[in-house]
DNA sequence: GTTTAAACCTGGAGGC
DNA sequence: TGCCTCCAGGTTTAAA
């Protein structure tokens, strides 16, 4: 589920119990996510001190004591939970173990931590901090959205020679990071460009529109701590609330909220995603 | 090289 | 209640 607002806000979340933090027990209950996990991990994590916790995309990056750093990624619907007393300001118990909790860490502060992810898109790894960006998942992801190397001219630049629905193209994460089916449709429809317009048959001027909407869309959904719709929680187990926001996604035949405008919102499969548009404000 | 479709896996929603 | 089908926030891989 989680696009780059999502992951932002579950590492936010974390932080508080993560960082500065040493991991005094890895529990992991099963071989592999997505893929095997690294070998002895549960024996490398032990003992370990997160000293930052960073986002790159939709990956998560725990930098640790131990010069490796633990790379997750919380694929479709990946959890994170934080439990227990990380502050020493509450107390309460651990809730139960659940179906899909497959690693849990508890952290020296007695704080816990547990990834939970029934469809298990998600994927855990360990790195050399020190060359961790060449990692074959993060050396190709194009620049952060929110950052300064994501500009006009790049998406220009980028989308300007390919012969691809906008849609799709957003998509690409070798194009920009983070974005994904959600808020790509939000993005286009603040653009007023309609998904499945190729994207070498947008003026310039339109693409370069794209830029500072992504960034406010994305700044908005962190804002209001992500979209919870199946899956998502925050760390501390609360809805995000961004969902309520949306303009397209998953509204299909109701209303566009633009004034004046009186059209339904569609629905179209590109490339095997959904995609949402107003067909009189997008063109 | 570019673009599209299938695959990974589970669970919830809706129809019958 | 149960079975079936469809759908889902991501990403890789193979195929066209």
């Amino acid at each position: 589920m989680p696009e780059l607002p999502e992951v932002e806000t579950v590492r936010r979340g974390l932080t508080p119990a993560m960082e500065g933090a040493v991991i005094s027990r890895a529990q992991v209950n099963r071989p592999d996510l997505r893929w095997p996990f690294p070998e002895r991990m549960a024996d490398r994590l032990t003992g370990a001190k997160v000293l930052q916790l960073r986002r790159r995309s939709k990956y998560i990056l725990a930098d640790l004591s131990t010069e490796e750093t633990l790379l997750i990624h919380l694929g479709m619907s990946g959890r994170m939970l934080v439990s227990g007393d990380p502050l020493g300001q509450f107390v309460h118990d651990h809730p139960a173990a659940e179906k899909h909790d497959h690693v849990v860490f508890d952290m020296e502060n007695g704080a816990r931590v547990t990834f939970n992810d029934p469809r298990r898109f998600g994927a855990m790894d360990l790195l050399d901090t020190s060359t961790a960006e060449q990692h074959p998942l993060l050396v190709q992801i194009g620049p952060e959205p929110l950052g300064n190397l994501f500009t006009e001219s790049h998406l220009v630049e980028r989308l300007k020679p390919r012969n691809t629905a906008i849609k799709s193209a957003l998509l690409d994460q070798k194009i920009v990071a983070g974005l994904g089916n959600i808020y790509v449709c939000e993005a286009l429809f603040r653009a007023g460009i309609h998904p499945g317009r190729r994207t070498r048959n947008i003026a310039a001027a339109r693409i370069a529109t794209l830029v500072p909407i992504i960034r406010e869309v994305l700044r908005d959904a962190i804002e209001a701590g992500g979209s919870s719709l199946k899956d998502f929680r925050q760390a501390d187990g609360e809805l995000g609330y961004f969902q309520h926001s949306f303009d397209v996604y998953g509204r299909e035949g109701e209303p566009c909220r633009s004034a004046d405008c009186d059209a339904t919102i569609q629905r179209v499969v590109q490339s095997g995603r959904s995609s949402f548009y107003c067909p009189s404000c997008q063109r």
